[in-house]
DNA sequence: ATACTCTGTATCCGACGGACACAGTTTTGA
DNA sequence: TCAAAACTGTGTCCGTCGGATACAGAGTAT
């Protein structure tokens, strides 16, 4: 792995330069979006571990070795997949305030990961983003434009909602398989089994939870949490000082 | 990898089940932490594509497969890795509220993370948790015991932290190795060298975001808004059932 | 038509995870 | 006291995977 600087150069030319110019030499037999297509649907099928040049190549009729005419390496052809399987965002829905935006925003981002349980672990690590990464980042910053947060405070809000939405499609990714609501709990309690004097308050907690509603929850509450927290900055930030709108980084 | 429920008995008692009674043959070279331990120095340096078996065992001085005497596989090593780089958690201070214990614990969460940059590629997909992932999970709930959250709740907090935590841990190990402060913000600006007009929102907050501050203020500004958040709703609870802020929000 | 360039292929290699059989060592039971 | 049993570490082997390289055919430009 260990996208280096010089496969950078590479990378960046696959997510982000169109195809130009008249070609020299025989057509091409495939795309790059076909062969990140086929990818995405080995791997929404059997993980990033399933994911093999040998069978990309096979899905597409073609050698393993063909695939290298297109793609430098595997790790390419992730980025180019989950370019692909993130899509473009959807376009913001009018006359909704920014708290109903990022509400969708997250929503939107939660299903998409959910989709696609190996985007989790390919976003690890530091990474080149496509136009499709920065474009879901542009709607973030734009729903947060005028509320009074400074430019970092809004990456930082993006940060906040991406993280949340990947971390509660991966849980939701294991509960999936299994029983449909807390499964995640459920396996806890098993582990708790007499053992309830080691981890009192967590025994609790699980006896509770057990008895309270399934489903997507955790996102509904984390989501709503931070969202709470985003709207009491704005709140200070809009009723407080009215200090001009520029950069003031001092507190 | 795809660790069935075969290993899963396995991995149980290698995580929970302490070694009992006379052995019979001879005495046994390593141990379980000795090796674990010797993985987490090669995961450090080189991450988890760096470790491979064959280097645990040189740095053990043994053969490869004589490690899997000890350990059946791969992840399993992996798994006794992560338990081991988590250790066990840091005693909650005394005189503290909530809000500063679970402040507290989400930086120290970070701080694992942080020098352990693999554990985050480690923790992705369901697995069994190790004692010690347990007793952090149990310090979160212990914490949140009498704020009137229910018990799932208090579950759904501590998915929000350790989320956090992670997340943030993966943004800044990504700028570790280069500029200290806003290295990802850095390589943003770069793409958006002529695409302004593009991504108009992402470009201001970028321009804006080069003039404040740097260092982990990603981390904090996350972790407040969370515990804002918590807050509110944790004030609406012990207010009883009066009429709560405004945030409710609709369904 | 010819030279050039690009595509797909076949073959090969090193690294890695893991299976398996074997030899040596220590404890247990007679 | 002594042999059987059980466990440890080792050497060897295999399948798979990512990737390098050389080559033959296809299509284009001059």
């Amino acid at each position: 792995m260990e996208t280096g600087t010089a496969d950078m150069r590479r990378l960046y030319e696959l997510l982000w330069v169109t195809p130009s110019g008249p070609r020299r030499g025989p057509r091409p037999t495939l795309t790059l979006a076909a062969i990140a297509r086929a990818g995405i649907a080995i791997a929404d099928a059997d993980g990033l571990d399933g994911l093999t040049m040998q069978r990309v190549a096979e899905s597409l009729d073609v050698t393993k070795m063909a695939l290298y005419r297109y793609v430098p390496g595997k790790a390419e052809l992730v980025a180019l997949m989950l370019e692909a399987a993130m899509g473009e965002p959807p376009p913001p829905r009018a006359g909704v305030d920014w708290r109903g935006q990022l509400d969708d925003w997250t929503r939107q981002m939660f299903d998409r990961f959910r989709h696609h349980p190996w985007a989790n672990a390919a976003t690890i690590g530091p990474r080149l983003p496509g136009p499709n990464e920065l474009a879901w980042l542009e709607r973030v910053v734009a729903a947060l434009t005028g509320t009074g947060l400074t430019g970092g405070e809004q990456l930082d809000v993006a940060v906040l909602l991406i993280g949340h939405a990947r971390n509660l499609a991966q849980h939701s990714a294991a509960s999936t398989a299994e029983t449909p609501g807390r499964a995640w709990e459920a396996g806890f309690a098993t582990l708790l089994q007499g053992r309830a004097e080691r981890f009192p308050a967590l025994d609790v907690a699980l006896r509770s939870a057990a008895a309270e509603a399934a489903g997507d929850q955790a996102l509904d509450f984390g989501l709503a949490r931070i969202l709470d927290g985003i709207q009491a900055l704005i709140t200070t930030r809009t009723a407080g000082a009215r200090a001009p709108e520029g950069t003031r980084q001092g507190e």
